[in-house]
DNA sequence: CGACGAAAAATGTTCGAACATTCCGTATTC
DNA sequence: GAATACGGAATGTTCGAACATTTTTCGTCG
């Protein structure tokens, strides 16, 4: 009955560290745009918030570096990495690039497993993309660009399974990484936006690429990314007006709404 | 005269982080081979060697981590990524792509600056070059791979000046980590041998490349990493016998020769 | 003798106090 | 009034003790 051990904040698998759990969180925060772009990331406003020590927080912090979510400077900590229409435009390019090349190597290696799996990752895909649009259960529909973590799992799962034949663990984590930058942007605009065309695209490119059709696959992938894109223009244009800008650049984490 | 104040154990400039300077530290003994490859890194013994606490050690290692440089467990501690054939193999094919597509996009977009990048980073290389194997101010001719801090900045610079108008610094990153993991591979080698045709190698890539020759300079880049590729095998096939592979996957720190 | 398991050691992780630096408002000077 | 200097508050960084988990050791049992 006391389940009041010292290192165990309720929120918390087996086998699991602190640092691990807070970067999930923290990870999940930052590309949902709970956290603002461009916000300052202090120690001990985080640890209050996650109800950790400094510790786990800089552990999580290091990690989401790693991941280029989030950029440190010596003696000055860790900033959200901030978003604008050049950075976009860097990442939207070279996602094109590196997809393509991953796209080309993984139709030319890809067997019947890797078929096999995309056609997997696309059948739950289809599910989720569906279903998740009606979940009023926490009744938050206020909340424009809600998280989704089943939704993420799958779009994320789908584009991997793409390439995953492609012969280069590293080339997949380098795209994975890209996913994760494009996506904040993509976050960035309404759920009713982005559900759109994207499901229609996403079966169009399977089929190509299940077809060995590689050039007809990667113009297919490209104008694909290319529209996400986009969507994260538009939202910029729209979202990030000067006060708002401003606000970003200077609140901190005391003005984010908590939600645990 | 009182120079001992808490955080400034002698090895640090100004403002420079106690982690910064141990990352630095640590990541020059990995690449150099002084810390084996696949040993465990434990945070006390490392603190003790490096003269600081667990926080910058952890964080130097979160850092490393970033680089690929070790791999990270939750409850098991860091470890050096492991040197082997398969990876070796797969960072090579990976390396070429990248290096292929950035080489591409920068003759596409290169200008006279992006130019004369290259060929003062190439003149310094071979200033360096020549120089440094008679380096005999430490008398340490017996160690067979001594990290020559010169020679690895300007090498490192020469391969990033070639590519430095790709037009995505996200790419140029996944290059530069892509060259220090091949970077372990080669400097198993002997210096002897490592030097050998490399500065030829360099000049003609250089040449093809100011010379907007694409296709030769992709070429002879290709031909370039994979011959360096060629060291890390025969290395690991002479050096990498199983007593050695054993003994360096139980080797800890202590075992290693203390060098401050 | 080997399998199993409990105690002990080693190691990874977390915490919060203490220290160092930066930031920012205020006062001083010219 | 603008530039500079000062000083306190806020924040980043580091330390080592304390805690949790893993690994090793060693005794016991079958």
């Amino acid at each position: 009955m006391t389940n009041k051990r010292k290192f165990d904040p309720a929120t918390r698998r087996a086998g699991e560290t602190l640092a691990s759990s807070t970067y999930a969180s923290l990870r999940r925060d930052i590309i949902d745009g709970a956290i603002p772009a461009g916000s300052q990331l202090r120690v001990r406003h985080l640890g209050e918030r996650y109800g950790v020590g400094f510790s786990p927080i800089r552990e999580a912090l290091n990690r989401l570096a790693r991941d280029g979510l989030v950029r440190q400077v010596d003696l000055r900590g860790f900033t959200v990495t901030p978003l604008n229409r050049a950075e976009l435009e860097e990442i939207t390019r070279t996602r094109c690039w590196l997809n393509e090349l991953a796209l080309r190597k993984s139709i030319e290696r890809g067997d019947a497993a890797w078929e096999e799996g995309i056609v997997i990752a696309f059948h739950r895909l289809s599910r989720i993309s569906v279903s998740a649009p009606v979940n009023g259960s926490e009744g938050d529909s206020n909340a424009i660009s809600r998280f989704n973590p089943e939704n993420d799992t799958a779009h994320r799962a789908f584009h991997a399974s793409l390439i995953s034949a492609c012969g280069s663990s590293w080339l997949l984590g380098f795209c994975e990484q890209m996913f994760d930058q494009s996506d904040r942007y993509r976050r960035l605009a309404k759920p009713s936006v982005r559900q759109g065309r994207q499901h229609d695209e996403h079966r169009l490119i399977m089929e190509a690429t299940i077809a060995r059709d590689v050039d007809k696959a990667v113009d297919l992938m490209n104008r694909h990314l290319l529209r996400t894109a986009e969507l994260g223009y538009m939202a910029l244009g729209e979202a990030m007006s000067p006060a708002q800008a401003v606000a970003a650049a200077m609140s901190s984490l005391e003005a984010v709404p908590a939600e645990r």
